[in-house]
DNA sequence: CAGCAGACTAAACAAGCGTTTAGCCGTCGG
DNA sequence: CCGACGGCTAAACGCTTGTTTAGTCTGCTG
């Protein structure tokens, strides 16, 4: 069987991954149909028009999205099977849960920094995120609030998502992609010592394997790292399958 | 003297105004005639094409900061002036260099997340700032290189960068624009407690002016924070004035 | 079998784009 | 005085865009 989506759905989702790589403006209906292979009438005949789609794979990505989130904290089986080197960063979560090469993150980070309303959202979810995340992770004692609780879980939000929004950039400067299985590996330590003590803070021996951190670490280190959402509360927004 | 600038300048400022604002594929060479009160044809008389002023825009703006990079970098008096709450962020360095309001921010967000090769320079060139600065904390004690300075340098910078992404979300969710006096004044003091002595650390009493910082803090918190880039070394791409 | 509905295409449409062309107007050097 | 040159405009050109229209084919339902 070569290929059992509705037609629907593939010029879906191939309107997804050109508005990933390339921003939906600078995307064309025409290119669109040639990618799905059918003619530029019929993206306009299954989805009204052009804004009309891209609203459509926003709702789609935004689903799928929520969906992963709500597998980390839906349960709490998972954070006990990968507790190695898991930072609860969001490269975590795309690395365990998609395919390499997927279009999301790059959607996700259009989606983030564009001035609409569904960005804006997104961004007010994330930060929902964060907020329970610091105030878990101080329940736990792995974590202070800090003078300022509100700006705190701003600030690890956005650090998280700079990673993220500056994958290829840093993979240029750095040789690897953080959002790959070796960028995890090399970047999650340095950021977990950070976290952890602080820039001053001795840095433990190198090249021992990640497992328990018994280190000269001056701070007691948290064996559970600064961001594995605890719960999702709710969804007010950004939910939904396609109709 | 109602405005002393050619009129090749203000096309190149409303031009630089508008990209800014809304990206330069989405700005037409009617609405940058339009705003500069000149004809559409008269913009590329003076610029021969649109893809060229926008190249021309480009230099002008990276030649602008990179004059900034190196007040900032050229002398050691500065530091020591405003050695009060200074963080060394790129916020401080917009906000006590450019007008309100200034365009110049907002260009630079999207020219640093653009597919192009003056966005890769300017991030390389960023970089180089990074691990320069870090090399020369370490070389004064006040932060470590970490295990991985590579990754370090990279992560100082990309986290500094994101408040900057992420300037209007940020607003949205705080209430204050992180690059605005108040915005700074809240930040700034909460990214140095993380950096002085990570997430565990106490935070200090709230309220204290942030002078003499002598907390029950636990680790000995540099009095000067991460970022005040040390040198320049050289400018490799990214400069030069407008021809 | 009739007919209707929906998937689908080819062609054309109006609008907006970047750019070109032709020409006007003021100001200099000879 | 005058010719040339640069700043500048108005109008048009060719092209691409999103969208519409008309029509074909296929498969199901009565």
């Amino acid at each position: 069987m070569p290929d059992d989506r509705t037609t629907r759905a593939v010029i879906r989702d191939e309107a997804l991954r050109l508005f990933a790589a390339q921003g939906p403006e600078a995307v064309t209906i025409r290119q669109i149909a040639t990618a799905a292979g059918v003619s530029p009438g019929l993206v306009v005949h299954h989805f009204r028009s052009k804004d009309n789609l891209r609203q459509e794979v926003d709702q789609y990505v935004l689903a799928v999205f929520e969906g992963l989130l709500s597998e980390l904290t839906g349960d709490g089986t998972v954070s006990f099977e990968d507790a190695g080197a898991a930072t609860g960063t969001l490269g975590e979560i795309f690395l365990e849960h998609l395919p390499v090469g997927s279009p999301l993150p790059g959607y996700l980070r259009r989606l983030l920094l564009s001035d609409t309303d569904a960005g804006r959202g997104l961004f007010r979810r994330l930060y929902a995120v964060s907020r329970e995340t610091l105030d878990a992770l101080a329940e736990a004692g792995a974590a202070s609030r800090g003078n300022d609780p509100q700006v705190r879980a701003a600030l690890l939000l956005v650090n998280d998502l700079s990673v993220f929004l500056l994958r290829d950039q840093l993979t240029a400067v750095l040789g690897v992609d953080p959002l790959s299985a070796a960028g995890l590996a090399r970047l999650g330590p340095e950021l977990l010592s950070i976290y952890a003590g602080g820039l001053n803070a001795d840095p433990p021996a190198p090249g021992i394997s990640p497992d328990a951190a018994s280190g000269p670490a001056p701070q007691p280190a948290p064996e559970q790292a600064p961001h594995p959402a605890p719960e999702p509360a709710q969804a007010p927004e950004a939910v939904g399958g396609q109709p």
